[in-house]
DNA sequence: TCTTATATTGCAACAAAGTTGCATGATGTG
DNA sequence: CACATCATGCAACTTTGTTGCAATATAAGA
């Protein structure tokens, strides 16, 4: 398991040090992205915090990870599922950003549709983020209702 | 001028103070949406920091403006165009960031194409951004180039 | 295995962004 | 004009992110 990480590392010539690879495999074991407060907080005091930092810098720079902002601005980052690199750094998948547990889930399969800019602007990246209730707090949201129902 | 701003606050039952006019009048005479920083800056230090930014936030809740993140997660705010009110306060057409002024422009007339979700989720709004260099830092950059043709 | 250049980390200190509680002051309604 | 309420200002604090520099670990070569 930890093999994976460490040829990730070895591809993208970083280093392998034990707070990359704790970086990695707290990442890895969502299938939501982690906020920045949030890996703070997993990571523990084994890593400083500004080391923290610079790893998620590095990553997103190398194309490991991509960074997504919540609805209040938060970064988020989720491990890059396509084949990106330090050139072509692109995640062009929608991103659903639940309200209730502010979770970020990356709906790798449905693209970001094209649009028409106006002429004069050139646009490299896009992004396209749905903001509402995910499937989990929905199913929750249920429960709590019907068991009510006698109300 | 200024009566436009009074019965936009009246509209939305806010009391007509000179900070909240203040605002208004900043993100008014702008085509480009203005941050945080920039807001406290230009606002001076007549206005408390904090009363702006209770100020942003009583007027982004009564849907006066909408706040749209920049690529660094700075909050930037834009007076909205359409008839947006606290139940329905929807900011759907597609905002451009400028990579290189990092100025946000709100494209009125693009609207946000439709996205399936997954089953389970429900989606209430949606965000669209689109990253790159504007018509005014093209031209910019057009002339630089231009200017060093001798080389 | 030992040495060494260099990448990486940790620490301290700081800057910026945003929040909370409370006292003061302005606004608008009767 | 009085008064309830909304809005502001101030102080203090939390969180998020940055910078410089010294100490340390990594990887590659002798």
């Amino acid at each position: 398991m930890n093999k994976e990480f460490i040829s990730l590392l070895e591809k993208h010539q970083l280093r392998k040090t034990a707070p990359r690879l704790s970086v990695l495999s707290i990442l890895k074991a969502k299938n939501t992205a982690t906020s920045q407060p949030d890996l703070e907080a997993m990571i523990g005091k084994d890593v400083d915090r500004v080391t923290l930092y610079r790893i998620l810098k590095t990553f997103e720079e190398k194309g490991i990870i991509h960074k997504i902002l919540d609805l209040n601005g938060t970064a988020n980052y989720a491990i890059c599922h396509s084949s990106c690199n330090e050139h072509d750094h692109k995640d062009n998948h929608v991103h659903f950003n639940c309200t209730v547990c502010l979770h970020i889930y990356c709906l790798d399969n449905i693209q970001i549709p094209d649009i028409k800019i106006p002429s004069g602007f050139v646009s490299h990246t896009t992004n396209f983020v749905s903001y509402g209730i995910c499937e989990k707090c929905s199913k929750k949201a249920e429960q709590y209702v019907n068991s009510n129902d006698e109300e």
